[in-house]
DNA sequence: ACATTAAGTGATT
DNA sequence: AATCACTTAATGT
């Protein structure tokens, strides 16, 4: 099979949302980049200039405390953008985030002033952004539920199923440190309490991969 | 064969 | 649920 073009692509990921013209537009404009599995794509601190349409793959959005230790907010689809960048025109101009390739991605940036013309031009685009502030704003509250409503087993359950539908794939390859430091907690709770998801036919467990049984 | 990294476990707070 | 201290298992060179 050839290789789909950028329109093609884009067309795919965005074409329900966007005019064919506009689509060229943002094409025309827009400054395709692939990222690889574990690449850094935005830091906290960093100024933001460019604002990401994701086109396939997954990105993980991250935030930090005083010590340096992560935790991982919510996952980046195709067709999804960044929150962050949104508010960015708006005033405030620096990532609260962190962002990392969760896969190998392929991402279309878009400069932010664009932003502007485009929300006056354009309703599909003002439509757009409203709709993903609104679903990164659920997305945000479903975390903070998880974190203050479910036991640590519940979690993990939770952020192993998540990772597998952001993969399309059911088998999750990791390890039991990387689950920690994203759910920010210690190695030893991880592997005991995947033992017991193990246990309860929830999981299967090998080194460096996990496949989860329940979707 | 040896070093390194991942995962398992009991005990303590 | 976190931390420590230690063991065992798997993998790379």
């Amino acid at each position: 099979m050839s290789r789909p073009s950028m329109k093609e692509i884009l067309q795919k990921s965005y074409g329900y949302l966007f005019e064919s013209d506009f689509l060229e537009e943002i094409e025309s404009v827009g400054v395709y980049r692939k990222v690889k599995q574990g690449e850094l794509l935005m830091d906290i601190g960093q100024p933001i200039g460019m604002m990401p349409l994701l086109l396939n793959g997954a990105i993980k959005i991250l935030r930090e405390d005083e010590e340096g230790d992560e935790l991982l907010l919510y996952f980046l689809e195709k067709g999804d953008t960044c929150a962050m960048t949104v508010s960015c025109f708006m005033g405030q101009n620096k990532s609260e985030i962190r962002a990392v390739a969760e896969a190998d991605t392929e991402l279309l940036m878009v400069p932010v002033e664009k932003m502007e013309i485009w929300m006056a031009r354009y309703k599909s685009w003002r439509q757009f952004i409203v709709d993903s502030y609104h679903t990164r704003m659920m997305e945000l509250l479903e975390t903070v539920d998880t974190l203050a409503f479910m036991r640590m087993d519940e979690r993990l359950l939770k952020y192993l199923q998540d990772k597998a539908k952001v993969n399309h794939n059911d088998t999750v390859q990791t390890t039991h440190q990387e689950i920690a430091l994203d759910m920010h907690t210690s190695r030893v709770v991880v592997s005991r309490l995947l033992k017991k998801l193990e246990k309860e036919g929830k999981i299967e467990m090998q080194r460096n991969q996990i496949v989860v049984l329940e979707l």
